[in-house]
DNA sequence: TTAATAACAGTAATCATTGCTAATATTGTG
DNA sequence: CACAATATTAGCAATGATTACTGTTATTAA
């Protein structure tokens, strides 16, 4: 698709992301590159990042918050934002909510190409408190 | 709830978004309503909108794009993203989708207060182009 | 080996949003 | 009505996330 050339940066970027299911924000992303790359800079982690999303290899999540997250998890799946510590976790549970675009396209004169879901509440280690 | 007092300018920007279906953002408003205030102040359009939505009486919306919008229609319901033109727009059609949040529920050891979600392709509008 | 060029680190700039402050407007009470 | 308490304002500075720029370095294909 483009002229990629490989990059260490860009390879611990992504094997980070793989290794990981906390979500991770470009500023986390960053703390975490850093204990390899000390030198790298928090734009090479954001166009790195962006990249990442563009080739597939990862997805960007909005989830609300100030700033977006990324997974490096690119199978089909949804997420669950707890309210009060304001993780995101996986919802692997789900197959597919595929079925609620047909709900939305009826009386609708457009093209209903997808959807974007997240779900909130309190998550299992939040509940105890 | 708060010990709000009165002022023409947040009134008129609830006028505002009562009156339309265009889900502005908060730089959108600014412009509007210095229509009627020409020395109405940005930082007191994002003082009186977040007001607003803790209120209840305005609903944030979040699409992914680089600023948030705003819509003055309370009632639950859905909205739709155009890709092309960026514009949003109401979806009355679907009833509910609560039930995703118990498909969610499954296998989770969390709690599920509620989803959020919004649809995305082309508007009627763009689709001849 | 070399030439073309993507990627880099470092830094400046941008954009949306919030915080601050002195002046003004609203509201309840005497 | 007058007044005191205080929420609201305009104007502007500051923040935080993200992107753009620039001169140097690394990767790649011939």
């Amino acid at each position: 698709m483009a002229n990629l050339k490989y990059s260490k940066q860009r390879e611990t970027i992504k094997e980070y992301l793989r290794s990981t299911t906390e979500h991770p924000t470009a500023d986390m992303v960053y703390d975490k590159v850093r204990e390899t790359f000390p030198n790298i800079s928090l734009g090479t982690v954001y166009r790195n990042l962006n990249l990442l999303v563009n080739e597939g290899e990862a997805i960007r999540i909005s989830c609300g918050d100030s700033s977006e997250r990324f997974d490096g998890n690119t199978s089909n799946h949804y997420h669950f934002m707890c309210t009060k510590c304001h993780r995101v976790s996986d919802l692997f549970n789900i197959e597919s909510l595929d079925h609620i675009n047909a709900l939305a396209a009826n009386n609708f004169n457009g093209v209903i190409e997808g959807h974007v879901a997240y779900f909130y509440g309190i998550c299992e280690e939040c509940k105890g408190k």
